[in-house]
DNA sequence: ATACATACC
DNA sequence: TACTGGTATGTAT
């Protein structure tokens, strides 16, 4: 009906080149005079006679499939009917609405992080990136049809005046890492979606601040800077700029969206504000803090789960947020108007494959899911049927380990056969260099091949055994684009890009295929939306299932079938008998100092102090987060004021409990075996497979579609770094914390040559020279017994804190550090063994769980 | 296993 | 001048 990008005037032209406005900060443009300007600047061009070619490609599969409906009788159609209803009633039963899922995203990050740098910009149409290619554009530029994914030169005929600013990620990087940091207070666990955005679990969060003291909720205006570890290059503004926002809206629609509920003086003095205990105060709380840390607004929604959040995040967009009651009622009629285009996985085909059947909002799909069920792949409908539901993820989870590791390049146009060589062996040498970074080996090396008319195309080479080394891979590289030069004849290739990508890890130690199975289960305990369900539906698929939906979508139903079945079985043996009691006995040590010390302190404070909780008990969740992968940041966050009574839940009664929570997972281990959960743990640490869930917003708010978020790979990258091989650091960051927060910096760099495994102590942050895991023990013991004295009695905090950057900020810091070393090549340890080895890997997780249960 | 397509940031 | 890069995953063969 109305959305008319597709179905653009008659002359149908490119629906996959027109402008795409349905992103905030584009409603009500001038759609045709953009869409010509568009047109003009791309007619003719090779990479317009390609999107051509790939339009027409759409719209054949799209014929195939209207003319597979016409088969479709009305009997098949009763019939399927039937299934989807009852797989409705199933999931239904299943619908959580129980937690709080919070999507949290900055407004025009990248713009606005050279915004607020540059005042120059702030009232100009400004974007980030190239002629070539734009990242971002601020909301001003917007306004002119100029968006990301478009390149500048194009912008630039929307908009002359534009201002394209040079992409600089590292910039971009270290703010990330500052929001991250107050992401850590509210939910530990929260999931980066990219530099700029994340899931949070707000359920626990909200639990516990029921009873926090207002003081816990008081937050100040900017005033100098924000951590007293403030050596941070803070763009310290004018203490009277406070109460200015980053101008980057001149009509921020939302900001008044914000509850003005709490006493916000509108005074300049030291002004502060006190929030709620409401989600919405909490989610509220969280921008204010951001905004006040980094001068940079960010929106957010609050709903039941995270594919709804997403969208919720948008609504308000910029500098605003939209709470969904987690009501059925609030869930199926805000589903019932989406356009299915702002559902994250419904891309421009999907949208319009779903439009030429008459379906572009939700309320259709729930209409149609019959037919749809016909038409398309299993997974597809599957997960339209549970958008249809207004069904998401319910629970968030860190980061999966990768599947593969790639860079190309894009270029002027290589025809020369050596020069296409000698360009593939550069590429070779930089991702051989990358995957050394991470210790990764993999039997798969696909040469990815672009010519000048933008045709793409890819070809692989599997091996018997996994490869990292330049040589190795270049040595397939060089077949696969030899085959391809030599299968193109006379004719040179004419390239304009050239990729070499490498997948199907092997664990270093062994070749085995890394990780399996097992632990995408282990987080079972919180259910996901459509647990449970799913039983086969025979295919009654007439059609070849038209390639719908993109794998994130499926989350639950998939997730569920894998689950079934897992039996929790594995735990068997482990070696270390020493080890597990040392850390039996550590543990017990930890706790009982705890005790001892009462933890009644209060938080000397004024502005951020650095209070560090009980860190056994905060690190108790904490470590678990970096485990994960990410963000050693919320290694330790010192958020949660009740730590002790989180801590007991684990079994923490200063004795070891019946179960124990795993500090991958999260899942509470049925056994007081050590072996066995150790075993547990360590098949989540290195199969860390769960189903991806990557949920994001169609195009909507698709910022970083460009470069930037390459870059939010890497740091991706070096955080499961972190979690894989340096376990260790996260408690290493910890201790250093709160002994001083000025040594992190020397203390960090841990290097150690590449080869083998190097343990390090996690206290003293030495590495050690013996491989032997019962003289390292002994030697962490003797580090333990000083340290937990000297932190408790210097740095105990009261249990009810205000969540404090410091500490987190302060690993944040040495964690950046350590990645900065690592790229410069001093890395911790990092032996051409990467998915840690057995004997690392073993050691590490195991070590910081223990130590800190 | 391979190739290509879609999607997301 | 001129339309990215990195990762995951679905579909088909």
């Amino acid at each position: 009906m109305e959305k008319g990008v597709a179905s653009s005037k008659g002359e149908g032209f490119l629906s996959r080149m027109a402008l795409n406005d349905n992103k905030a900060g584009m409603e009500g443009l001038d759609r045709d005079r953009i869409n010509k300007i568009i047109m003009e600047s791309s007619k003719g061009s090779r990479f317009y006679e390609n999107e051509l070619k790939r339009e027409q490609q759409v719209n054949q599969r799209i014929e195939k499939m209207m003319l597979q409906k016409a088969k479709i009788t009305e009997e098949q159609l009763k019939k399927a009917q039937a299934q989807v209803e009852q797989m409705v009633a199933e999931l239904e039963r299943s619908r959580d609405l129980s937690r709080l899922i919070v999507h949290v995203d900055m407004d025009a990050f990248y713009a606005a992080v050279e915004m607020r740098d540059c005042p120059e910009l702030k009232d100009k149409p400004m974007a980030v990136g190239s002629m070539s290619m734009l990242s971002t554009s601020n909301y001003h530029a917007r306004k002119f049809g100029v968006r990301a994914a478009m390149p500048g030169f194009i912008a630039k005929k929307l908009c002359p005046n534009l201002i394209i600013v040079p992409i600089n990620f590292d910039k971009y990087r270290a703010v990330s890492e500052e929001i991250r940091e107050i992401f850590a207070d509210y939910d530990p666990q929260f999931q980066p979606m990219s530099l700029d955005e994340a899931y949070l679990d707000f359920t626990e969060h909200l639990e516990r601040r029921q009873s926090w003291p207002e003081s816990s909720r008081t937050h100040r205006f900017r005033t100098s800077s924000t951590t007293k570890g403030e050596d941070q290059m803070d763009v310290s503004l004018e203490p009277e700029q406070r109460d200015l926002s980053p101008v980057l809206f001149e009509d921020s629609p939302s900001s008044s969206t914000c509850s003005p509920g709490s006493e916000a003086d509108g005074a300049s003095g030291g002004a502060f504000e006190v929030f709620g205990t409401s989600v919405e105060e909490a989610v509220r709380e969280m921008r204010f803090r951001i905004e006040q840390k980094t001068t940079l607004t960010a929106s957010a929604g609050i709903a039941p789960n995270t594919m709804i959040a997403k969208v919720c995040s948008d609504k308000n967009k910029p500098n605003g947020q939209y709470r969904l009651p987690s009501t059925r009622e609030a869930v199926m009629d805000f589903i019932q108007r989406l356009p299915v285009r702002k559902v994250s996985g419904i891309g421009k085909v999907s949208e319009k494959m779903l439009n030429a059947l008459g379906v572009s909002s939700c309320s259709h799909l729930g209409q149609q899911m019959a037919l749809l069920s016909m038409l398309f792949s299993e997974t597809a409908w599957h997960h339209l049927l549970e958008v249809s539901l207004g069904l998401g993820s319910t629970h968030i989870q860190r980061q999966e380990e990768r599947k593969s590791m790639s860079t190309e390049r894009t270029f002027k146009e290589l025809s020369k056969v050596e020069e296409q060589f000698s360009f593939c062996k550069e590429l070779c040498e930089d991702l051989a260099g990358d995957m050394k970074k991470e210790g990764l080996k993999g039997k798969t090396v696909t040469l990815k091949l672009k010519n000048v008319n933008f045709e793409v195309k890819s070809r692989a080479l599997t091996l018997s055994h996994g490869v990292s080394t330049v040589d190795e891979i270049f040595a397939a590289a060089k077949d696969l684009l030899k085959t391809e030069i030599d299968n193109e004849g006379p004719q040179p290739l004419r390239l304009r890009l050239m990729g070499v990508r490498i997948s199907g890890f092997v664990s270093s130690d062994d070749k085995k295929p890394l990780q399996r199975s097992i632990i995408g289960f282990l987080q079972q305990g919180k259910a996901d939306s459509s647990q449970g369900m799913h039983q086969k539906l025979e295919k009654e698929h007439l059609i070849t299932h038209s390639s719908l939906l993109p794998p994130d979508s499926l989350s639950s139903a998939q997730k569920c079938q894998r689950q079934e079945g897992v039996t929790w079985g594995r735990g068997l043996e482990t070696g270390e008998e020493p080890k597990q009691s040392f850390f039996q006995r550590a543990q017990a040590k930890r706790l009982r100092l705890q005790e001892e010390n009462a933890i009644t302190q209060e938080e000397g404070h004024g502005e951020n102090a650095s209070v560090i909780t009980s860190i056994g008990t905060d690190a108790e969740e904490g470590v678990g987060t970096s485990t994960k992968a990410h963000s050693t940041a919320s290694d330790l966050q010192e958020k949660d004021p009740v730590p002790l009574a989180e801590a007991s839940t684990s079994g923490c009664g200063l004795t070891v409990s019946e179960s124990l929570t795993c500090p991958v997972c999260f899942e509470q281990v049925e056994t007081t075996d050590l072996n066995v959960f150790n075993k547990h743990i360590d098949q989540c640490l290195s199969g860390a497979s769960r189903k991806p869930n990557q949920y994001t917003i169609s195009d909507t708010e698709s910022e970083l579609d460009l470069e930037g978020d390459h870059k939010e790979c890497e740091v991706m990258q070096s955080n499961r770094d972190d979690l894989q091989e340096h376990s260790l650091d996260s408690l290493q960051t910890v201790l250093l914390i709160s002994d001083d927060n000025e040594t992190l910096t020397s203390g960090q760099p841990q290097s150690c040559d590449d080869n083998g495994p190097v343990l390090i102590c996690p206290v003293c942050q030495l590495t050690q020279d013996s491989d032997d895991l019962t003289v390292f023990n002994h030697h962490v013991d003797l580090c333990l017994n000083q340290e937990v004295l000297h932190e408790l009695r210097g740095h105990t905090s009261s249990p009810i804190n205000p969540p404090s950057a410091l500490s987190s900020k302060a690993i944040d810091r040495a964690r950046l550090l350590s990645t900065q070393a690592n790229k410069g090549k001093t890395k911790r340890r990092d032996s051409p063994s990467s998915p840690p080895s057995k004997k690392a890997k073993g050691l590490g997780p195991h070590t910081i769980d223990k130590f800190f249960r």
